[in-house]
DNA sequence: CTGTGTGCAAACACTTTGCAGGTGT
DNA sequence: ACACCTGCAAAGTGTTTGCACACAG
């Protein structure tokens, strides 16, 4: 339950304290987190600036992803096996229990969407709404 | 080019200098807003807080929706003929253009996409980034 | 040893709330 | 006339930056 330093020696990332910790809290809680939540979470306490910077820092190396919210505060996701460095593969389905509040990466593949002529799509991002299996 | 006034008694709202230039600034520019973008596009000037008690009422009431957006910042876009008191429907695609940064409501629906046991979906938001048919 | 990460302080940006006065119906 | 809108001030929240010191490699 603890590969955070191998992880972080795979994205060429030095191991310390804080990300390990916060590498750490991603991993057992396989949700979308947000800023705040990490901040109250973990146990050891790490200043506000810190987790930011390790939050923006694992985002440029590619560790986790951007998860949209409707609330204006951002979330961020562990990326999963397939991303790699070279490129990522976030096209899955966020889900968003509006009982419990948490943000899941869904195993459901964004379906193909054709465009408007001379629309290039890149980066997708779905968010689904509603009411999730445990709250159901 | 004007029907704000219309349109504001249809929702049940009071006609103030204010709700109308920013619901005519909504009809004018026809994608997703920020407040940012309003208090700045708006020839006359209005109190940053009175736009966001706007955006607010327009919310409320139904004639704007919220597009998602990866900034953290969030944006609001006029909601369609679809769009009644009752019901609304926004289950289509929201593009961002990651040249120009316009976020537009493609006529696209989001297809059908079938969630795993005990999920049930709500509202739904699409947003796909790329680049659109006037920066390809 | 060297370059990077961390904590602290402060600045900055975004959004909400309370209140007094003005405006639409 | 009355309820609701607006502007101002201020507080609350979220995020970034600068700098000195500490630490990983």
């Amino acid at each position: 339950m603890n590969g955070s330093p191998q992880l972080l020696k795979e994205f060429k990332l030095r191991s310390t304290p804080s990300r390990k910790a916060i590498l750490n809290f991603f991993l057992k809680k396989n949700y979308a987190l947000a800023h705040a939540d990490i901040e109250k979470g973990i146990a050891s306490h790490f200043d506000r600036v810190t987790v930011y910077r390790t939050l923006k820092t694992f985002l440029d190396k590619g560790l986790i992803h951007k998860v949209l919210d409707d609330e204006g505060a951002l979330k961020y996701a562990l990326c999963t096996e397939a991303c790699t460095i070279t490129g990522h593969h976030h096209d899955h389905v966020h889900f968003k229990c509006v009982r419990c509040g948490q943000t899941n990466c869904l195993n459901v593949e964004v379906p193909q969407i054709k465009l408007p002529k001379g629309y290039q799509a890149g980066e997708i991002n779905l968010l689904i709404q509603g009411v999730c299996s445990n709250c159901g």
